[in-house]
DNA sequence: TTGATAATGAAAGTCATTTTCATTAATTGG
DNA sequence: CCAATTAATGAAAATGACTTTCATTATCAA
């Protein structure tokens, strides 16, 4: 099912209406392959579209990760990033403390240790966060020390990896 | 080396003052063994000394955290909690959805993979954040479903568990 | 087409920090 | 010990990232 599909039926199952600003927005959303804030993601909207306004941004973001089109993540900067969900497998984060580049990444062995951990204080797990941060190659040889993360970071494709 | 004698040897070395209100936190702080908020140190503050502002309590806390006295967690609930670090060894949270009991957790199988993984690549791991969201036990069973995360959490001890 | 009401944009409100600034209090050279 | 220097503090204002309100606009079912 494509996302505009998700979206759809997630607003009539729950008798929600269609809207403009809502399909725009996913377009706009779903050509950034980024992990964005809901401010980057007002202005490339307003770009193509700009009668739209932030609370709208902001409370569609909140649908989508409500109907599984989106997911928030929280790098500990004070502001929250979205990224695409639908479609893309679950994924942990490596990021560089200095140059703010990041890779998804997957490891199915401590996938499964996690599921044993938790299971040893009788715990069902739900979901969980872990964020690897170091430096990357690059930062260290000191080359690229410049790129900030609001540069455009790299990203290793989509939640395929390790293990 | 006594967390008292960790501020001051930070404090001078970095041409600071000595103060009456950092020893008074200090002591406060290392006397509730708890992921604390800002607001809740304060408050416990407050009741053995009256003067002191939410400001001085709030710059305190920073400076514990850069001489490694408390280190800062962020459970996604919106607020900043500050756990003691000194003597405390690396751990990662085990955080239940419905009651807000949490646990702290080790598993060195999972910290042995996480350096395999960031290795691969080329990064040199500083850190990492791993929360587990789960429901607990008792919640499950419908038990405990009013205790809410400010309320006493309950935790393992201190970082010792899982393999 | 039209009434009911969901969706939107602009603006105001929240809330957890952060920072400012006038004072207070350590330090230190004398 | 004393005064000058300046870090530390408390109260209040400022930030910044959301959230919510409210008057309008836009949907949609009848």
């Amino acid at each position: 099912m494509k996302e505009t599909a998700v979206l759809e039926r997630f607003i009539e199952g729950k008798g929600l209406r269609h809207s403009k600003p809502r399909e725009q927005i996913l377009s706009v959303f779903l050509s950034i392959e980024q992990h964005i804030t809901i401010d980057e993601l007002w202005a490339a909207v307003r770009k193509k579209h700009p009668g739209i306004g932030y609370a709208t941004v902001y409370r569609t973001l909140k649908l989508f990760a409500e109907c599984g089109l989106c997911s928030e993540i929280n790098f500990e900067d004070g502001t929250t990033r979205y990224e695409h969900s639908y479609g893309h497998s679950h994924h942990d984060h490596l990021i560089c403390t200095s140059c703010g580049k990041f890779f998804e990444v997957v490891d199915s062995e401590i996938e499964k240790l996690q599921e044993r951990l938790v299971k040893r204080y009788g715990f069902q797990l739900q979901y969980h966060r872990m964020n690897l941060y170091g430096t990357c190659r690059n930062c260290r040889v000191g080359i690229d020390r410049r790129a900030a993360r609001t540069g455009v970071p790299v990203h290793s494709g989509k939640g395929r990896a390790a293990s």
